[in-house]
RNA sequence: GGGCGCGUAGCUCAGUGGGAGAGCACCACAUUGACACUGUGGGGGUCAGAAGUUCAAUCCUUCUCGCGCCCACCA
C-alpha cells in the first residue's frame, strides 16, 4: 500500500501526536491480553504506586523500563501483559486525610471511624487516579482493564486468608515488644520503614553516684531525658575501671533511685565512658540487654512523645498506665513535657545538681519515619507480629538454588543480607485506612481470628458460649497486602487461568531501596501461599539523583516532576529516551541530565524529516518491507542494510539484558548519524535512484519498530506514514534479523568511502574552499565503472570528478577498499604538498610504531597469533598508504 | 564497623588488555532534493594517585585519596 504523498508538517509536534496516538491505542485495545498457554508469557506486575502519589523521575526510569519490555515482548509475539494497580498506602493516605480534616477544624476521632473511612474512599475516587493520567501521558501501556487496588474486595479477601492461615499456622502472634512508634502518625512502623537521619547534637556525660557513698561512675548518652526509665548501667566485664562496681548499685540523680551495675560485653570500653545507661523500654539495644538480664522495663515516654509517669509493668488488657511508686512524685515536674523540652530541662537540672560531668558536641543518627519524617520513639506496646524465621528460610533457599535471579547480580547479596537478619515483623497499625485485622476479642480478652464477623461469632459461641465480641481496631501494615501483589492481582486464592499461566511473573522491576521492604516479602509470601517464587528475575534500576549528585527529594526541592518539567518540553518520547540513555546496568545512581532529553527531542524531529524526505520522493514508495533483488542494491544500500542488521542485533540483545542505555545509544547512533547523516545524503546521488525508495522505506520501517518500545509515539507516527502492514506498530512484529540482508565486504567498502569523504571535507576546510564551490577530486581509472562509489564521493564531498591512470601503481587490481583509498583531492601544488607532507608524517609515525611493536620478539612470541596478524595487516596498510602519498608527492614535484 | 557503586575533555557520561570516544558547551564556516529542533570542520584529556601482574595497562590486582549509597546494638 502506498501512502501517497501527504503534506507533512516540517516540525514534529509531540504535544499533538502523543495524546492522539495514545487514545488510538486505547481504542484498539492493544494493551489488553488474556492468558494464552499457546504463547510464552511475559508478565510484569506494576509496583503499585500510592494513591497519594504523583509521577516523579523514579517512575521515569523504573516504570519506563517495564513499558519498554512489555512492548518489546508483545512485538516478539509473547503473551505479554503489564498488570497495573495502586496501593492504598495506609499511613501516607491517612496523613493526607487528617491534614485535610484539620483544615476544616475536624479530627479523626471527632468524625468517627465509619465517616472517616467513607471520606477516605471518596478521596480515593476523586484524587487517587491522578498518577494514572501521568502514566498515560508518559505513554505507559499497562493493561488498564486489569487494574487492581490493594483494598478491592477480592484482594482484601486474599489479605484476610493469608492472615488467618498464618495465625492458624502459628506464624502470627500477639505480644508486647519494643516497636517503632511514630508520634506524629500515631502508629507503629516496621523496621524497614525506619530511616536514619544524621543530626548534630551532644553527648552528655551523666554522673551516677554509688549507693555506698563511693565515687560511682559516669555514663555517656545522647538521650538524657530517658534516664527516668533507666534500670541498670552496663559495663564490659574486662573493664578494670568498673570491675569493683559490678553487682553494686548506683543512684539515679534527681529521682534518687538505685539501679545495679551489670557486666555485658556488648559494651565497648573504648567508647564514651565505657559505661552505658540501660533504658529497655525506649531503645532497641537496651531492650535486648534488659531481656538478657531479666530487667524491669519501665515506660517513661507515652504515645504522644511526652514524658509520662513510669509504667513499671505493661498492662496488656487495658493498655492503661498505672504509676505505682514514689518515683512518680519526683518525676512530676517533667511529666507531660515533649521529648525535646524534657531533654533541655533534664540537662539543666542535672547540671544544677552537679550530675552533669560533661557535654560535648556529637554527630549521631536518629531513627525517623520514612513517611512522616517524625523522630521515632521506640516503646513497648502490645502489637501483632509475623514470625519471620520460617518464612525467610525458603526465600533464601530459593535464591541460593537459582530460582530467583537479580540483575545486576550483586543485589542478590542485599536480598540475602536482609533475610538473614530479619526480626519479627510488626504488622498492626493504629491507622483506620487499611485492612482491619480479622481479630476479635471476648470480654475476657480471649483472641478469635476469623475470616469474617459471622465466623468469629460462631467460633465464640462454640468456644465460650457467647458471641459478645469486639473487633481489634488496628489495621495491617500496607506492605502486608503489597506482599501478596503478584498473586492477589491474578485472582488468588481462586485458581484462575491468569494464576495458572501468568504466575510466576517473568520480571519484577524495582529500585534497590525496597529490596527487603517489598521484594523479599513477595518472595516469602509467594513461596508460602502459591508454592513458587513470584518472579524469575528482579531487575534493580538505578536511583535518580540530580546533576550535583544529590538524591532527588521534595524536601531538598530538587525533585523533577516529569509531567510539568519534561513532557511539555520534550514530549513523552523525548523524556523516555532521554532518561533511558542515562541508564547503565552496573551503575547504582543515575545523575539526571536534562540535556539528554533535549537531544532525544531533536532526534525525533530529525527522524521526522527523514520521513518527509522519503515520502516526498518522485518515484513513490513500494509496498511495505519490499527490497529490490540483491543485484540491484548499490554499495550504499548494502552498507545501510548491514548496519541496520547490526543495530537490530544490538538493540535486541540490550533489551534481553536490561541494557537500556545501550539500546538507546544504538538507536540514536544508527538513526541520526548512520542513517540520516550518511545514507539519506548518499541517496541524493543519481545512481541510487532505482533502489533508494524501497531501501529508505524498508530501513525506516524496521528502525521505528526497533525504537517503538522506547519511543512509542514518534515511531508509530512515522510508521503510519510509511507503507506498513497491520493497523498499529504496537502489535507489529519485532524486526527479524533473518530478513535483513547483510553484506560485510560491501559494507566495508562503503565505510572506506565515508573515510575518504571525511578526508576530502577536511581538505576542503583546510584549503578554505567555500561549501557551495565544488572541489576537484581524482578517482583511479579502475573505479570508473563503480558509479556507486564515484557518485557517492561526488555527492557527499560535493566534488567534481576526474580520473587518473592507476595502472602504474598497481592498485588497479586491488580490492575495492584499496582503490577507494586511492581517491585524491586536486589543488594547487603548494597546498597538496603541504597536505601530503602532513599525511606522510602521520603515516610514518604509525609505521614506526607498528614496526617497533613487531620487532619486539616477546610481543611476536607471546601475543596471540590473531593480534600479531592484525598488527601485520595494519602495518601493510600503513605502508601502502604511505607509499601512495609519497608517490603522489613525487609526481607533484615532477 | 561491614558491604556496594563511582572518579575518563569545561559539564554529563560511554568505552576497551594492543592506535583515547559521544552529546552538550566553545570557535569557524555554511541555507547543497528532509531537517537551523540543521549540516561541515576545529580546539580541548599525564583516563584521580602509587605500586604490581603482563610482550603490552585507561582497562586486571593491591594500596592511597576523593564523592555517593546501603546495612549494623558504638550508648
Amino acid at each position: 500500500m502506498n501512502t501517497g504523498r501527504p503534506e507533512l508538517p516540517k516540525n514534529y509536534d509531540p504535544a499533538e501526536v502523543e495524546p492522539r496516538l495514545y487514545e488510538r491505542s486505547l481504542e484498539a485495545g492493544v494493551f489488553h491480553e488474556n492468558p494464552d498457554p499457546a504463547r510464552p508469557p511475559f508478565i510484569i506486575s506494576m509496583p503499585p504506586p500510592n494513591i497519594t502519589g504523583r509521577a516523579h523521575l523514579g517512575h521515569g526510569s523504573t516504570y519506563t523500563t517495564m513499558d519498554v519490555l512489555t512492548r518489546y515482548h508483545r512485538m516478539l509475539g509473547d503473551n505479554a501483559d503489564w498488570l497495573p494497580g495502586q496501593d492504598h498506602a495506609a499511613i501516607a493516605t491517612e496523613t493526607v486525610l487528617v491534614r485535610a480534616l484539620a483544615e476544616e477544624g475536624q479530627t479523626r476521632a471527632g468524625l468517627g471511624r465509619e465517616a472517616f473511612l467513607a471520606r477516605a474512599w471518596q478521596w480515593r475516587e476523586q484524587y487517587g487516579g491522578a498518577i494514572n493520567e501521568s502514566f498515560e501521558r508518559l505513554g505507559f501501556g499497562p493493561d488498564w482493564e486489569r487494574e487492581r487496588f490493594t483494598m478491592d474486595a477480592k484482594l482484601s479477601e486474599a489479605v484476610v486468608k493469608v492472615f488467618v492461615d498464618l495465625y492458624n499456622d502459628g506464624l502470627i502472634y500477639r505480644g508486647t515488644r519494643l516497636v517503632n512508634w511514630d508520634p506524629k502518625a500515631q502508629s507503629t512502623l516496621s523496621d524497614a520503614e525506619v530511616e536514619n537521619d544524621e543530626i548534630d547534637t551532644s553527648l552528655w556525660h551523666l554522673r551516677y553516684r554509688a549507693e555506698d557513698g563511693g565515687e560511682g561512675l559516669v555514663v555517656a548518652t545522647t538521650r538524657p531525658e530517658t534516664f527516668f526509665g533507666d534500670v541498670a548501667v552496663v559495663v564490659h566485664s574486662d573493664d578494670e575501671r568498673y570491675r569493683h562496681l559490678i553487682g553494686k548499685n548506683v543512684i539515679l540523680p534527681l529521682v534518687e533511685r538505685p539501679i545495679p551495675v551489670l557486666a555485658d560485653d556488648v559494651v565497648e570500653a573504648g567508647f564514651g565512658t565505657g559505661a552505658v545507661k540501660v533504658t529497655p523500654a525506649h531503645d532497641a539495644t537496651d531492650y535486648e540487654i534488659g531481656q538478657r538480664h531479666g530487667l524491669p522495663m519501665p515506660t517513661v515516654i507515652d504515645f504522644a512523645g511526652r514524658i509520662s509517669a513510669p509504667l513499671w509493668r505493661y498492662d496488656e488488657a487495658a493498655e492503661k498506665r498505672a504509676p505505682i511508686d514514689a518515683q512518680a512524685a519526683r518525676m512530676a515536674p517533667y511529666v507531660g513535657l515533649e521529648r525535646d523540652e524534657a531533654r533541655a530541662r533534664v540537662v539543666a537540672d542535672l547540671r544544677a545538681a552537679g550530675a552533669l560531668a560533661r557535654e560535648e558536641p556529637y554527630r549521631t543518627k536518629v531513627p525517623v519515619s520514612s513517611r512522616s519524617h517524625a523522630v521515632i520513639e521506640p516503646l513497648l506496646s502490645l502489637q501483632w507480629f509475623v514470625a519471620m524465621e520460617s518464612l525467610a528460610k525458603p526465600a533464601l533457599e530459593a535464591y541460593r538454588k537459582g530460582e530467583l535471579r537479580f540483575v545486576p547480580e550483586r543485589f542478590g547479596r542485599t536480598y540475602e543480607a536482609g533475610l538473614e537478619t530479619l526480626r519479627d515483623w510488626n504488622v498492626s497499625r493504629q491507622v483506620w485506612w487499611g485492612h482491619q485485622l480479622p481479630v476479635w476479642y471476648t470480654p475476657a480478652d480471649d483472641v478469635i481470628v476469623a475470616h469474617d464477623e459471622e465466623e468469629a461469632r460462631r467460633m465464640a459461641r462454640e468456644r465460650y458460649g457467647s458471641d459478645d465480641l469486639r473487633r481489634d481496631p488496628d489495621t495491617l501494615d500496607t506492605w502486608f497486602s503489597s506482599g501478596l501483589w503478584p498473586f492477589s492481582i491474578l485472582g488468588w486464592p481462586e485458581q484462575t487461568p491468569e494464576l495458572a499461566h501468568w504466575y510466576p511473573n517473568q520480571v519484577m522491576i524495582t529500585s534497590r531501596d525496597i529490596i527487603f521492604l517489598w521484594v523479599s516479602r513477595m518472595v516469602m509470601l509467594g513461596l508460602r501461599f502459591v508454592g513458587k517464587v513470584p518472579f524469575e528475575t528482579v531487575f534493580v534500576t538505578p536511583l535518580v539523583f540530580d546533576i550535583q549528585g544529590r538524591k532527588m527529594s521534595k524536601s531538598l526541592g530538587n525533585a523533577i516532576d516529569p509531567m510539568t518539567e519534561l513532557v511539555p518540553k520534550y514530549g513523552a518520547d523525548g523524556t523516555r529516551l532521554g532518561i533511558l540513555r542515562q541508564m547503565r546496568l552496573e551503575s547504582q545512581e543515575l545523575r539526571f541530565d536534562e540535556r539528554y532529553c533535549d537531544e532525544a527531542k531533536r532526534f525525533a524531529t530529525k527522524l521526522w524529516n527523514a520521513l518527509r524526505y522519503t515520502v516526498a520522493l518522485d518515484e513513490g514508495l513500494p509496498g511495505a518491507n519490499v527490497l529490490p533483488p540483491h543485484e540491484r542494491l548499490t554499495l550504499a544500500d548494502r552498507w545501510i542494510l548491514t548496519e541496520l542488521r547490526r543495530m537490530v542485533e544490538t538493540v535486541t540483545n540490550a533489551y534481553d539484558g536490561f541494557e537500556f542505555g545501550v539500546a538507546a545509544d544504538a538507536l540514536l547512533q544508527f538513526g541520526w548519524y548512520t542513517f540520516c547523516d550518511w545514507y539519506v545524503e548518499a541517496t541524493k546521488a543519481p545512481s541510487q535512484r532505482d533502489s533508494r525508495a524501497a531501501v529508505l522505506s524498508f530501513v525506516l520501517n524496521t528502525f521505528v519498530r526497533a525504537m517503538h518500545p522506547i519511543a512509542p509515539f514518534v515511531s508509530e507516527e512515522i510508521w503510519l506514514n510509511l507503507p506498513h502492514d497491520g493497523a498499529t506498530i504496537v502489535t507489529a512484529s519485532w524486526p527479524d534479523v533473518a530478513e535483513i540482508p547483510a553484506f560485510p565486504e560491501d559494507a566495508g567498502a562503503f565505510r572506506a568511502v565515508i573515510e575518504k569523504v571525511e578526508q576530502l571535507r577536511n581538505a576542503r576546510a583546510e584549503w578554505a574552499i567555500a561549501p557551495k564551490e565544488s572541489m576537484r577530486v581524482e578517482v583511479p581509472a579502475s573505479l570508473a565503472g563503480e558509479s556507486g562509489v564515484v557518485e557517492a564521493i561526488a555527492t557527499l564531498a560535493r566534488a567534481e570528478i576526474a580520473t587518473y591512470d592507476d595502472a602504474r601503481d598497481g592498485t588497479r587490481d586491488g580490492a575495492l577498499r584499496e582503490r577507494i583509498a586511492g581517491i585524491r583531492a586536486v589543488a594547487d601544488s603548494a597546498k597538496l604538498r603541504e597536505r601530503y607532507a602532513r599525511e606522510i608524517a602521520r603515516l610514518e609515525s604509525e609505521v614506526a610504531r607498528s614496526e617497533k611493536k613487531l620487532a619486539n620478539e616477546s610481543f611476536v612470541a607471546r601475543a596471540s597469533a590473531d593480534v600479531v596478524g592484525a598488527e601485520r595487516a595494519k602495518l601493510d596498510g600503513y605502508r601502502r598508504e604511505l607509499q601512495r602519498n609519497q608517490d603522489a608527492l613525487a609526481a607533484l614535484a615532477a
